[in-house]
DNA sequence: CCCTAATGAGGCGTAATGAG
DNA sequence: CTCATTACGCCTCATTAGGG
């Protein structure tokens, strides 16, 4: 019946290749096409369009790729740099803090136990200071 | 049974029926849909597809838009309330460390005061016994 | 630039199916 | 029957891409 169709093969034509040559819009590009922009990227996070287009002429990988996606990419390149950057700057101040507010806390205890050890020590001197007189 | 009605609902509109409904590709949902979207995701941020397509069929204002992209909203809504979520929570969590660190600091430093204002006496009485005696 | 819609990859849970 | 496999649906996450 129903179940029993519902398992027949469906007609996955789209290999990520042939969707890229068709009329498909949106693509991943492969593992060496990322590597090599990002090279480029830890460069120049903000090529002008002059140094994008050489950049597509010298390299091979990228020749399938146009000038926009190119633009594209390192426009979202840039805003995930920054958002991790920002996410992974909130993280470190934090552990900072973290860190430091152990050490305070360390501190004022030390502080605290002085305090009480001299008033100790205070009252026993007033006291003998009492008799003597 | 759940599985039952998606195929059958897979089967009936089919991929090549969808088609070229997406060719006009990118859209922006209006003010309205996405104010509507969101009151349903206040209650339920995951609803089911059955409560999708509800919501698709009580909902006139959303009737242009397919089941599947209204899915695609919800896992983008999801997503995005997880990163902001994560966010202010790291902010907040910051600030509360900047004021106990300040009180923290306020503390030592009183402390710090006592101390010095402690040994001072302390000395001062010593010196006494020692005339004394 | 920013926000966000859309897509692909990969993981997880589970119903269907086949082998023993 | 049980156990392993597998195909499917749905999810998250990262990425590509469209428009304001």
């Amino acid at each position: 019946m129903a179940m029993a169709m519902a398992h027949q093969h469906r007609e996955s034509s789209s290999d990520s290749i042939n969707r890229h040559l068709d009329a498909g819009k949106y693509v991943r590009y492969t593992g060496e096409q990322v590597e090599a922009l990002e090279r480029v990227y830890a460069e120049c996070p903000k090529p002008s369009s002059l140094r994008r287009q050489q950049l597509i002429r010298d390299c091979p990988i990228l020749s399938n790729i146009e000038p926009k996606q190119i633009n594209v990419w390192f426009q979202n390149r840039r805003c995930q740099e920054k958002q991790r950057k920002e996410a992974s700057r909130l993280q470190t101040v934090n552990r900072k803090m973290t860190v430091m507010n152990k050490l305070l806390m360390e501190e004022n205890d030390r502080l605290q136990k002085q305090v009480s050890q001299l008033v100790c020590e205070n009252g026993f001197m007033r006291q003998q200071l009492h008799t003597v007189c």
